[in-house]
DNA sequence: GTGCTGCATTCTGTATACAGTATGCGAACC
DNA sequence: GGTTCGCATACTGTATACAGAATGCAGCAC
């Protein structure tokens, strides 16, 4: 038995990265809302540690782009203006078509063939009462296929880095993105990287992130 | 007079900011070569420094890509193999290449006359005693004025994180840069610039890069 | 009543203290 | 002689203590 497989569970997460996680989960999910203040001292007694690790996290997060520290020493949950979600779209943009676009050379057919199974099932029950769960996850899992079957760690851990503030303006906007939309994009991307076409493939992302902001920017200015 | 602008000299940089930034400074300029060990007590003393602040210096570096956590608690500078070095440059590629091709639509025209003055004097002045110097601050003067010029802060940012990757082991090859070479690819791109051609600028701009990163790899495999 | 000043409180940033864990070396045993 | 166990040391991760800065409120002046 490979014994090295276990250090991960051996040895758990740092405080600092836990913590982090915590957080990260609380901001994307909504439970911390955009621009809530973060007192150091109240955030630490509610999470049972103590502020040494807790600020060591608020820093990763603010690398992240969650939080904003505010001039006068205060953290607050960032909050994002209609420019700074287009500004994060257009790296994030940059990001996947170029990660799609190696997928369609590298990304194996068992993987593509998961893919593709699970968007014609989504298409065909499109009526499940948990298709819209369902749908969120295949969404994660097609991305995070592609960023992996570029072949590149880094460009997949930013791809990772940006999929979180995505994930946290989505919340914002109060409403379910539009998956049934996102689904139909998905499988002209598919299609692409099926019949291994790198520039399609790319095309095909761009368009597809491309949309997704549309939807995002008209959420936000409606709710404004 | 505004006020406003004095803000930021009057509230210096914080102890965390400073540390990085020498750290950082240390890192690129090979000062800390790749690999050293970071042992926070000694390092705390040498920066005069308690470890409370260094801790969260050395997490950014970590995240910056700089510094390495090893699985037993040991941070150290880290190492670049070919592999990574062609993903990083990959990822910048993408993202300069993106700031290149939104600068030939909104780069200001003095800006880009200030760029071509200064490709100008190099071109006809290749021969004087601190010709090197000025051409690396030409690069990253060039290379900032794209990624401002892209018109999205945080592309910018993205762009300067990875800079410093890239110096960093432009270091580790212990020799200069094709500065000429360099600067006959900036000069494709400022023409694409100058006539505002996106495309062309995007591609001029991936050329540069891949030549850059074909010139480093050379380097670091004939230095192994 | 309105606005300024000074003090009390609170919070952040940094330093230090403490506990648990890894590391390296020497001694004992095979 | 080589290997293994155990201890001393050193280092990391977390908590706490302390100092300086910001905030808010009360009291005073106008």
């Amino acid at each position: 038995m490979n014994v090295s497989s276990l250090k991960k569970s051996l040895r758990p997460l740092s405080l600092v990265d836990s913590i982090h996680a915590t957080l990260l989960e609380a901001i994307v999910s909504g439970q911390l809302p955009h621009g809530s203040d973060l007192n150091s001292v109240t955030l630490a007694k509610q999470l049972e540690v103590s502020r040494t690790p807790l600020r060591e996290a608020l820093r990763l997060l603010e690398r992240d782009g969650l939080v904003h520290q505010e001039g006068n020493h205060k953290a607050r949950v960032a909050k994002f203006s209609a420019d700074d979600i287009r500004e994060i779209y257009e790296v994030r943009l940059q990001l996947e078509a170029a990660a799609a676009e190696r997928a369609a050379k590298r990304i194996a057919p068992n993987v593509l063939a998961e893919l593709r199974a699970v968007a014609d099932e989504l298409s065909r029950r499109n009526r499940d009462v948990d298709w819209c769960e369902k749908a969120i996850a295949y969404d994660l899992r097609f991305h995070e296929a592609i960023a992996t079957a570029s072949g590149n760690n880094r460009l997949r851990n930013e791809i990772r880095r940006y999929r979180l503030l995505v994930r946290s303006f989505c919340v914002l906007t109060g409403r379910r993105p539009a998956l049934q939309q996102a689904l139909s994009e998905h499988i002209v991307i598919l299609d692409a990287l099926e019949t291994r076409r790198p520039a399609a493939a790319r095309n095909a992302m761009a368009a597809h992130i491309t949309a997704r902001l549309e939807e995002v920017l008209k959420q936000v200015t409606d709710a404004a």
